[in-house]
RNA sequence: GCCCCCAUCGUCUAGAGGCCUAGGACAUCGGCUUUUCAAGCCGACGACACGGGUUCGAAUCCCGUUGGGGGCGCCA
């Protein structure tokens, strides 16, 4: 049973392709005109088609050389002995019986009974062959073959404004950007924003500011307009309407007045059942009349498509050949309740208005795709070249999202409460909110903005990770390092290389050489990448980037500073890994002298403990310090170095005393620099207050 | 629950059936250096998830198991 043909899922095993009506026809036609009728591509389905048979490794080893051929086959006398192979292969391999897709399970029942069974995605051949590169010649081919033999290449990158850029969203645009520059084409930034409940005021400018941070430029979009505009999905409302209307009036989509409960309800049905849930299409679609009255009625009245019946199989440059079974495509929303368009009606509709050849997103959006399929075909649109990049996790393996820090902190705060240390009100009033929202947040029902979780997590000493692109620039990470690291998630150029500059990245990058496999975010390889860039960077860079890191960094006591200050501070920390080291290690420099804090256990361990021994160091070292002449650092070295021989004790002994003493921590730039820096009034009399203060 | 994708050191990855005793980078550990924090230098540890099959030969091709991830919205 499990290999019996069903007529309209029927697949001739010699390559036809399952998505042949969803404008695949232009691109096998495309394809076959490339590579001549009985093309490598022919043999490739071939060999994808018969891969599960005995004998297919024999297959493949016949292929490769003819993949290697293929480039020389094409005319000359190279193609002579690539049709006589091409025949060898062909007499080798008896096409298969047809069989139709059908899931797993009755795939292994079919095949315990013996019956010819071919696995249900092919995607497994296809990768296998593409690892061998025996396909990448072909797959150059199909990928550019869809459009861009004829049209410019144009990508986009798609973002819902809803907060700053991700680290996942960077990647994506990242990656768009580097094909439109690697092959002529142009890239584009749409906004889409169609969500009205979830519209975040300022979030679409951070999110452009952030790409522009990283030096991702768009060629067409927000600020800068374009010949495809306007550039905001909110915009272009009419466009969605008049297509839902040529749907509607075709028959290729109908009315629905479900309300959220309702479909809830089946939802949950199905789930009980164990089925997967489709929408109930009714037998008769309701009218334009009933549509009204539902809408006087006060029920929500939504657009469905009625979706085609048949399989439809996603050709993915990265991941091969997806397919999706009829049963599980359903009659999705194209337009809500409110008149907006969803993401696949709108991506549809707007990706073929703006001439849109090739889509890189992420992989959460694949098997959406078989949506976009069947609107692409109701349309009688073509479809462009996808490419569904790995995600993204973070380092405990759960996606990397905004969430992990609402939760983080959330914990903190509830830690807090419970031992009594913060109060609601409290609460309410460093996230700037009323009391019931800081209560519904405290039970996950809302997620607190950027600013109120930064404040409450300050409040309750949690250190966020950085997780949004901008966390990066107000810790002080170098953008083309992050960029370049970002690049390496999922993207290798197949050597031992991992620096690159942008430019460098544009002209090695290829879509053949995207993994599939999900990958971490390794902060410390990020770190270690940053401190390694900040030591080879010229001065005015580092420079550069101290002030676009105080820009964003209010609190710091290095704001204002004067160039010539900074560089100073930049010159004597040449081990900082990032901006911040430079700002934590240098800020008691910059606090007046009576907000000093002391760092009560650094004064414990360094001037009290031991006999109070440093106490009295630090005591000696003053009048020999009062005593310089020349407040510089070589004179201060010079001083300190001498007192450290005389008195028989290591330098450090000597520079820690005085290094809490001045800065009130252990931590600070080399000791000489600090004095100097400071001046010798302010030193001084700092410490004398840390004599005063600790009974000295 | 249903569907889909994925699988090489802890992490990112290289790997085109024989060049693999599996390469590189980060992390870790040990040593050196050292005025703090760092940084630097030298060295070590460390992986083909498992079970079948194909093949003279499998990290690589096939099947299964296990594990991980994603989707199942009037979110995008």
């Amino acid at each position: 049973m499990a290999a019996h043909v069903d007529h309209d899922h029927e697949r001739a095993a010699d390559g036809e392709r399952g998505h042949r009506d969803v404008g695949g026809d232009r691109q096998a036609d495309r394809q076959n005109e490339e590579e001549g009728a009985d093309g490598l591509g022919d043999v490739v389905s071939h060999v994808v088609s018969h891969h599960g048979l005995p004998g297919s490794s024999l297959a493949a080893r016949r292929v490769a050389p003819l993949a290697f051929l293929s480039r020389t086959a094409r005319g000359g006398k190279g193609a002579a002995v690539f049709e006589r192979m091409l025949t060898r292969v062909r007499e080798r391999m008896p096409p298969m019986p047809p069989c139709r897709l059908m899931p797993r399970r009755a795939a292994q029942a079919g095949r315990a009974q013996g019956a010819p069974v071919r696995q249900r995605s092919g995607t497994l051949r296809l990768r296998s062959l593409y690892r061998r590169r025996i396909l990448v010649g072909a797959a150059r081919i199909a990928f550019q073959g869809t459009a861009s033999m004829t049209d410019v290449v144009r990508t986009r990158f798609a973002p819902s404004p809803t907060g700053y850029l991700h680290i996942g969203g960077a990647r994506t645009a990242l990656f768009n950007y580097l094909l439109a520059r690697r092959l002529g084409g142009r890239f584009a930034v749409r906004i889409e924003d169609t969500d009205q409940a979830r519209h975040v005021p300022d979030a679409e400018g951070r999110l452009l500011d952030d790409m522009l941070w990283l030096g991702l430029e768009w060629d067409e979009g927000p600020r800068v307009g374009g010949p495809h505009g306007p550039y905001h999905q909110s915009q272009r409302l009419e466009h969605y309407r008049e297509h839902a209307r040529r749907l509607l009036d075709e028959g290729k989509a109908y009315y629905a007045f479900d309300t959220r409960e309702e479909l809830e309800a089946m939802r949950a049905a199905a789930q009980r059942e164990k089925r997967g849930f489709r929408y109930p299409r009714p037998a008769r679609f309701p009218s334009e009349r009933d549509a009204q009255r539902a809408r006087a009625e006060g029920r929500p009245v939504v657009v469905r498509l009625r979706m085609p019946e048949q399989d439809y199989v996603i050709r993915d440059t990265i991941l091969g050949d997806v397919s999706v079974r009829a049963q599980e495509m359903d009659d999705f929303v194209c337009i809500k309740g409110d008149g907006w368009p969803t993401y696949h009606f709108a991506v549809v509709v707007d990706d073929e208005l703006m001439r849109v050849t090739h889509v890189l997103r992420g992989q959460e959006h694949l098997i959406n795709t078989a949506n976009h399929l069947a609107l692409q075909q109701c349309f009688g649109y073509r479809t462009p070249v996808y490419a569904h990049l790995p995600i993204i996790l973070n380092m405990s393996g759960s996606k990397m999202s905004k969430r992990d820090n609402d939760k983080l902190v959330r914990q903190a705060v509830r830690t807090a409460s419970a031992a009594g240390k913060l109060t609601p009100a409290q609460l309410a009033e460093i996230a700037g909110c009323d009391a019931e929202t800081a209560a519904r947040w405290l039970e996950g029902d809302v997620q607190l903005d950027d600013a109120a979780l930064r404040a409450v997590a300050r409040r309750v000493g949690v250190v966020l990770p950085e997780i949004q692109i901008h966390d990066f620039r107000v810790s002080g990470y170098l953008p083309e390092v992050l960029l370049n690291f970002i690049a390496l998630l999922g993207w290798s150029a197949g050597d031992d290389r991992e620096k690159y500059t942008l430019d460098e990245l544009c002209a090695v990058f290829s879509v053949e050489r995207i993994g599939r496999t999900n990958a971490r975010f390794d902060r410390d390889k990020l770190l270690n990448f940053n401190t390694t860039a900040l030591a080879a960077a010229p001065a005015e860079r580092k420079l550069a980037g101290l002030r676009d890191y105080l820009a964003v960094n209010e609190q710091s006591p290095l704001r204002g500073l004067g160039d010539d200050v900074l560089a100073k501070l930049i010159e004597i920390s040449p081990t900082a890994r990032i901006f911040r080291d430079i700002d934590e290690k240098a800020a008691a420099l910059f606090v007046p002298d009576d907000r000093l804090e002391y760092d009560p256990d650094a004064v414990d361990k360094v001037l009290t403990r031991g006999d109070r021994a440093g106490l009295k160091t630090l005591a000696a070292v003053r009048d020999a310090l009062a005593r310089l002449g020349d407040w510089s650092a070589a004179e201060l070295e010079r001083a300190l170095r001498a007192y450290s021989e005389s008195s028989g004790q290591g330098l450090g002994k000597v520079a820690q005393p005085i290094r809490v003493a001045v800065t009130g921590t252990t931590v600070s730039p080399p000791i000489f620099d600090t004095l100097a820096l400071l001046g010798r009034e302010r030193s001084l009399a700092r410490i004398d207050a840390a004599l005063r203060r600790s009974g000295g």
